[in-house]
DNA sequence: GTCTATAATCTGATAGAC
DNA sequence: GTCTATCAGATTATAGAC
């Protein structure tokens, strides 16, 4: 039952090749990933890669469930019970917000791959959209957690933190215009749907 | 001084092409634009084209203007000084929230060309990118008569505005998810940052 | 102004030898 | 598994006849 050597080496190349895409994209932008480009960087030429991968779109497919797998990973540590670990509510969601944007605005094209709609050819296999609600649920539990269960207040909450991060990534790349405005925009969304969690604790304490 | 029949007859069909081409973005998305398909749409070959705009980008580029000069448009009967109509600051805000939104949701690929940064291969011209700062301007400048003066609360702004509206496009084409929310994303706004507005009126009072 | 013809280049994908 | 060779198509843009 265990994968031989042979499909271990196998799995090496097909993760060699993903970072490859994950580089180019970067590069290039997510139109602009082309297979000769891809093949070129890891020493193959084009036609090799489809011993790896059935389609250009298969390979799309890969980065987008990589991708919410490391958003999964990087928020998975994020605190979900307060009392734990003696963070507060206010504190845990200043941390998820900054937690968010840094995720998304350090890297756009993977931004623009799991959270935009603007690669016509590609539409998530439905195992990778299965892991991609996966990830919305972890979110929307942990936002319960802090008392927040209604979907419409969640709604708002990621409109707020998409907001931020998207007028960064258009108006400011690479800068911090709308960074310096988590804190502001976390403490805006709590002020006007869950007041008590500011009363609980000194404002404007941030980690 | 004044153009003759020849150059009227001319902007008229520069006109017709670049409806063609919001037609055809539109059902394709702004990146499938093609320039044989935009030639068979006004029953012109490709190379005629050339004979009205000087490249694919320069065809953009009046999109881009035609983009911006139609948002202030829509934007500029919006009050600005509330005590003239009768009409108080929240509800104002409300207003200019929802047209913004109906703007940017009835038309994504517009949206897209205007407020995204998702074709590489464009650069707004000059003077084209004047147009978008004045549009910007005028922004400013309705917020700042209704009391909003600070550039990060303004930025503040544009970021939620942007964030309902990017989450309605990418996640509910099509639908009111977020819709819905755009009035309590306003009252959250001015409960943080104008809560004066609110007292002066009644409440939940949107036309 | 509009056309035909074509340049020059890119794309994803396949067949078949080795 | 990897390659060469190639298909079949797309793209923007230009030259030059009419």
């Amino acid at each position: 039952m265990s994968p031989d050597r042979r499909a271990v080496r196998r799995q090496e190349t097909k993760d060699e090749i993903i970072a490859a895409a994950w580089d180019l994209v970067r590069q290039q932008g997510l139109a602009g990933l082309a297979l000769r480009d891809l093949a070129q960087r890891v020493g193959m030429k084009a036609p090799s890669l489809y011993s790896y991968f059935a389609s250009k779109s298969d390979i799309y497919d890969v980065m987008f469930r990589e991708g919410y797998l490391a958003f999964a990973a990087e928020h998975d540590d994020l605190v979900v019970e307060p009392d734990r670990t003696g963070a507060d509510g206010a504190t845990v969601l200043r941390r998820m917000a900054h937690r968010f944007f840094e995720f998304c605005t350090s890297d756009p094209a993977r931004y623009q791959l799991l959270f935009q709609r603007t690669i016509p050819e590609f539409v998530p296999s439905e195992e990778s959209y299965a892991v991609a609600l996966d990830v919305y649920g972890r979110l929307t539990s942990q936002l319960a957690a802090l008392g927040f269960d209604d979907p419409q207040t969640i709604d708002l909450w990621t409109a707020l933190l998409t907001g931020l991060t998207d007028q960064q990534i258009s108006n400011d790349p690479g800068g911090t215009r709308w960074e310096g405005l988590v804190d502001r925009a976390v403490d805006m969304f709590i002020v006007a749907n869950a007041p008590h969690l500011l009363e609980a604790t000194t404002r404007g304490s941030t980690p």
